[in-house]
DNA sequence: CGGCATATACCGACGGTCGGTACGTTGCCG
DNA sequence: CGGCAACGTACCGACCGTCGGTATATGCCG
């Protein structure tokens, strides 16, 4: 299945620049302008499960007062994987706005059922 | 959470025309050129919530050869909801599009996290 | 010192989709 | 004429991503 808008902004976040899991958090509120905010469960299972499927990869780890940082990075299936979904949002918005604009548009066989 | 792809298919479908069930079927195939294939227990569980959430009515009912035709028809609030979800698919791929183009793009401040 | 932000992590619950099956009719093909 | 595909609606268990909450630990601020 399509992935899904917590994931989207997950991975549209890491395309700026590598961020820790924390960051990550913030930076999806405010690109989502606060639409969105990650739970902690969604967003570190996202982080593994993104990782584990390669299109995340840990940066580097950084310890600042016992709190540990762990950056994730885009890999570039992550980066081509993103460019793909974008692709995929903007055709499905141009077709449901054609059929929004004018009904029984485009793809009529698709629409005389018998 | 925002809708996923096989509802925003089946709003896309009946947004054309009204259709019964598996006419929604061939449509949403159709308009996705082939990527998406709804199984039944997606669509009809899908027809049934999304006609109790008030985004589709029953249009009519046809009986042609004793095989039942049920047509869905989007409502006001239906098309009201798919318009959103155009809106919203627009915004998040340039939104990521941008982010991809330009690392370290707008919304710096979600990127320096401390 | 209590509470909040930071930071990672696990857990059960929920909901939408998947994959399969059931059941009846019509029409094509072997 | 017998089987199989297409048509058409409907139910079921399974899966997976998200939700909501909790746990744990530190530093800062009131």
């Amino acid at each position: 299945m399509a992935i899904q808008e917590p994931t989207f902004f997950i991975l549209t976040a890491l395309a700026g620049a590598p961020l820790h899991g924390y960051g990550v958090m913030r930076a999806v509120t405010e690109l989502s302008g606060g639409r969105i905010t990650l739970r902690a469960g969604t967003l570190y299972a996202a982080l593994d499960r993104l990782t584990a499927d390669g299109l995340l990869t840990v940066d580097r780890e950084e310890a600042v007062d016992g709190r540990l940082r762990r950056y994730y990075r885009l890999t570039d299936d992550g980066a081509a994987a993103l460019a793909a979904e974008v692709d995929r949002l903007r055709a499905n918005a141009a077709l449901a706005a054609a059929r929004l604009r004018r009904p029984i548009g485009p793809g009529g066989a698709a629409v005389s059922p018998a």
